[in-house]
DNA sequence: CAAAAGCGTTGATATTTATCAACGCTTTTT
DNA sequence: AAAAAGCGTTGATAAATATCAACGCTTTTG
């Protein structure tokens, strides 16, 4: 159960791991099951556990005033599923997170997740690699968003996230973008031409 | 010179600075003045400083096929203007940095910051935060863009960083949301009433 | 197996936002 | 002091995108 999670901590390390130190990672990290539109996370709730995706996918999304949801993450495997702004300033999250597909997750508590970053190096490094890219994902989304139409920000997603488009229906590629499902829809025909 | 910049970093941390410390610091940071206009990074270069803004005013920007700028970041003082992106992968930066107003930094190599983390705890502690920070902050303004109209964006924009309104021109905030600066001009002029 | 829910599509229309051009005012440059 | 550049605004129009409603097809559920 645990193989993927080390195997990706190790990929984002300059330093092996010590046994002891695997150990450590093993202890803190419980398997956790979720059945399809379970919840991880609802909005109000302070965001405790981080998640490492073994098998599965799963989305994170904010709902507005009118019921719409908007989806601010998409996950599958190893991926990092979490509210980072609630588990870090312990505020109630704005954000639901759920199971797309039945998945198959590592949980640890953010406490525990804090203890390892101080006893292990490698779990420091590799998270610290890990907020880097989050950052870095996350500014070229918006640089996109506020940059390009739709029909380019699209392209650009498909270009680069093919996992994602054959994973996921397309009206929460839509909602991803920042557009309508109907307007993905006319967009997708254009491009066929 | 330096005061700033030790403060802003034991604000960021849980234990003090030892002197040692603080001239490892000092050492690395050397001061620089950019005029108005001045680039900080070009696009096509590789980033290979971090500038901390000790007095002054800069944005980060992206021009596209048109000669369109598109405004990713602005920064004032206290505040950390590199291209994490090309920093961290050492890509060619797809941004221009530059000082909107005559601005007074403290820089350091990327190297020299990695250097630090390892030697300075308490640096590597605010580095971390500063990570996690950049990325909360640019999750918020992702799910404004994806979930608002220009007209609430702008809105939750000049609530919480009013600051930014009085220091940037208006032409630059509407670029920085992702919409023009008639827009912008029209979506005041409604909200006045 | 029947019913319901989920998904993608299309058409008609409304709304939002961009584009282009022009103007007045202020600030900067020469 | 004159000229140029920067800035915000307005009007007219065009383009992008959203909204609402309906439909067929597939998948899931009872």
């Amino acid at each position: 159960m645990h193989e993927n999670l080390l195997a990706y901590i190790k990929q984002h390390a300059t330093s092996p791991l010590t046994s002891d130190e695997e150990a450590l990672i093993v202890t803190a990290f419980q398997p956790k099951k979720l059945r399809k539109k379970q919840y991880f996370l609802e909005e109000g709730n302070v965001c405790k556990y981080v998640g490492f995706i073994v098998k599965g996918a799963m989305r994170q999304y904010s709902v507005d005033d009118k019921g719409v949801e908007h989806i601010v993450q998409l996950y599958i495997e190893n991926y990092w599923a979490s509210d980072r702004e609630s588990a870090v300033m312990l505020t109630p999250s704005k954000y639901y997170i759920d199971a797309w597909e039945a998945t198959e997750l590592l949980i640890a508590t953010v406490a525990d997740m804090l203890d390892l970053i101080e006893r292990v190096p490698s779990f420091g490094q590799m998270t610290r690699l890990m907020d880097q890219r989050s950052f870095i994902v996350s500014q070229r989304r918006l640089n996109s968003t506020i940059s390009n139409t739709a029909e380019k920000r699209y392209e650009e997603f498909a270009d680069n996230h093919p996992q994602f488009i054959q994973r996921f229906p397309q009206h929460l590629i839509a909602s991803f973008l920042g557009i309508t499902k109907e307007t993905l829809s006319r967009i997708r025909k254009q491009a066929i031409k």
